[in-house]
DNA sequence: GAACTAAACATACGATCGGTCGTATGCTTT
DNA sequence: AAAGCATACGACCGATCGTATGTTTAGTTC
């Protein structure tokens, strides 16, 4: 009853398999996904990694998952560390472009390759990014709305000001892939513009 | 001398094919787009859409090109018909609406689908892609710059309120794909808050 | 040690991908 | 009438797609 090692090969496994797929979701998007790319970069057998995922859809949900994990703990956590209020909405902003810019995965934003690729495709996956995308907007609002409960900016409806921050943001994340180095600071200038500097 | 019907035959199938690329690739992306697919919904043969195109290459650069000549028929030319300045501006903006909510194309707007689809890929199709981007960005900011020479509107910075602007609507066009009816609200909230009310 | 289980593999399948080739048909030029 | 060109087609190519099936290996449970 310790600990069956079998199990936890498999998860562990199936960790570094959904990892490369958001790598690669992040570049060709979800549908681009294949589980032939990624046995061969893995050096796994492409009936390997079925054995561990069932289907493509599995696959996909999965890396869905580990993407939004990464990101929590790249960008939403780390904001946490700062004083409640406009300064922590401030380093949430600061913490995504790095997440963008740096880039956190090998395509840059994973939700902007992957939203326009799923928009128009019923089914589990597009409900599942739809959720994460409803929740990031959420976080956002209730930053927002924080921040100006406590005065600190102007009173700004939070679901609107947090649907304008992530339009800039995905722009952002456009414009970064497309070789446009100016497009942190003109988030940085948006930001101030929007919440009075 | 008159007129080789070949010829006309050809750039009328090849126009037709190109247009059902523009609708298919809206939804699918650029690279979802398939010459099999394309053959069948047109009731074509596949090498009949081959001879007209050679590469898929070539095709995807032609749904480009029709793509915009649409996009300017529907959006940028009525807007002049408007009078120039602030007035010209909103009504670009609410052409735009409307070509996103009609939609115009079966997936929505084709950039906001093709974009994210090949910002990572290098090749021909991506730099025309990009020079569109490009080119509809400085159409935005010199109607914003009229605007301000006007005196109709603050004294904003061009590209940057371009850059603010096309996000939004970007972020609109998702929206509206995944279900938001709001969004073209959003959007009209927006514009008068940051051209001033 | 035997029975069982999960991970990982090899093989094979039907479908579709983009592309090539040869050919038939109709229009244009000579 | 003859020669040439453009459209359009059917047949086929090698490759890759997602999936299904059976087998081997290693770890767990009895």
């Amino acid at each position: 009853m310790t600990e069956d090692q079998r199990l936890a090969r498999g998860t562990r496994t199936r960790q570094r398999i959904a990892r490369r797929a958001v790598d690669i979701a992040s570049v060709e998007g979800l549908t681009g996904l294949s589980l032939g790319r990624l046995a061969t970069e893995l050096e796994l057998s492409k009936s390997g990694i079925q054995t561990l995922f069932r289907t493509k859809e599995n696959l996909q949900l999965a890396a869905a998952e580990a993407a939004q994990a990464e990101f929590t703990a790249a960008v939403l956590l780390p904001a946490e560390e700062v004083a409640d209020g406009a300064a922590r909405l401030r380093a949430l902003i600061e913490h995504w472009i790095t997440y963008a810019e740096t880039p956190l995965f090998a395509g840059g934003c994973f939700w902007s390759a992957t939203l326009p690729d799923f928009d128009s495709r019923p089914g589990p996956v597009r409900e599942v990014l739809l959720g994460q995308h409803s929740a990031w907007l959420a976080h956002l609002a209730g930053r927002v709305s924080r921040a100006v409960t406590a005065g600190e900016i102007r009173a700004l409806d939070p679901d609107l000001t947090a649907f304008q921050l992530d339009a800039v943001l995905t722009a952002a994340n456009t414009a970064m892939r497309l070789g446009d180095a100016g497009a942190a600071e003109k988030v940085r200038r948006t930001v101030t513009q929007l919440l009075g500097g």
